[in-house]
DNA sequence: AATTTTTTTTAGATAACTCTAAAAAATAAG
DNA sequence: CTTATTTTTTAGAGTTATCTAAAAAAAATT
């Protein structure tokens, strides 16, 4: 499989998480930053090595052997960003370029000994779910803050955007995951909301609220 | 740089330090296992881009820019060896085809804090320096095992082959980096040899002989 | 239901890297 | 020093992945 390909299946995986049906030729080619055609013409070849289903017009699906190619793209992508992390230190911001290169190294055995090396985490440093050697995806019951009702406490698990701009705003205002965080105050006409954080009050817009994934703190 | 282009650069810059002089097509053409035509036609490209001084017909150098450039790619390599093999306990044998990929990502971030993380190492897992990140290469005195003389005590501090069946061969032989060895016996016919080897005597053929590389040691 | 707009596909072109076959240059041999 | 051999380059073609522009199909609008 190419570089190219894997980048394409990886996308469609992402798509049908979101959208549950066929995914459209449009979809693929703005998250690629390509042309329609460019896409139609690598959905043709997907759909030769029965990775993905695809009738002409009417978008694609990935088949089984697909989505199971998909996920070891992500389990590979989230485990050298736990590496970059964890081992050489680097930022939650500044690991996804380079993982999307090293997610293409092809080596099963390395995988399997970076997994063990990393002692076979569940969650990458944006707290998305890492598939095990077999796509087994771990589920987590999350919400977003902007879900969650007045006084609650609950404790920061992942973001739904994990771009460095949005990561960098979270380390400014000392949100990590893992984080607590109590919501004191919701404002109803632009959906903004107060919070505190590390004995710290924080205002938070409606765009961040939306982006930040969170559980509540049971027994609370 | 493209990973081909990074390919032909690493592969000249091997065959430099085995011929002094100018560096033929069909040299690099066999390294590469490509044709003649296909080399030159990389050759003209490199050359463009300043990395190799190039004449029709008559081989081709590298610049101070290829240099550089292609003990970058080295130090990658050699890097990525010593992590597969000291952090992901790989062995010796293994590692060079996934390092042929991982030495093509390109952040130098990411080879700064990887070298930090395996402590700044100067060897490889097969005895080669690992340039430093101004390309300064730890020199090191070592001869082959076939140019040493009878009697002597010697230490094992690389190879010269480092295909899988030379590493398994040497690892079924228990001889290791850092091994002490005493020559016991030559063999002028043939050019085999016996050694000592943990109080063990083993029979050495001249082609074994001459991809072992030795440092003899003083004071004995 | 017919027309307009949007989406998707096809057709043809380009760039990077490769190949085969033929031509040109360099080297070796008689 | 002329001829034969080897090496290297050129010319033309194939592959993969991309693009633009035009055609075809689907969806939306009047």
């Amino acid at each position: 499989m190419t570089q190219s390909e894997e980048n394409y299946l990886k996308i469609i995986y992402h798509l049908s998480l979101v959208f549950k049906s066929e995914i459209s030729t449009n979809a693929i080619a703005e998250k690629m930053e390509t042309k329609a055609s460019s896409v139609t013409d690598m959905l043709k070849k997907l759909s030769e090595k029965e990775l993905v289903s695809y009738q002409k017009y009417q978008g694609v699906l990935l088949t089984e052997k697909g989505l199971l190619a998909a996920k070891m793209i992500v389990r590979k992508h989230r485990l050298w960003e736990v590496f970059l992390v964890e081992k050489l230190n680097f930022t939650w911001d500044e690991v996804h370029e380079i993982a999307e290169e090293l997610e293409h190294i092809k080596s099963e055995k390395l995988i399997d000994k970076l997994d063990k090396f990393l002692e076979y985490p569940s969650k990458d440093p944006h707290g998305d779910p890492i598939p095990d050697k077999n796509g087994l995806i771990p589920k987590t019951e999350k919400q977003l803050l902007s879900e969650i009702e007045i006084n609650k406490k609950c404790i920061c698990v992942g973001v739904k955007d994990s771009s460095s701009e949005f990561l960098q705003y979270l380390d400014k205002q000392k949100i990590a995951l893992g984080s607590k965080i109590t919501i004191l105050e919701k404002e109803a006409f632009d959906d903004s909301m107060v919070i505190e954080i590390k004995k710290v009050k924080v205002l938070i817009s409606s765009k961040i609220a939306n982006n930040l994934f969170i559980k509540k703190i049971q027994n609370e």
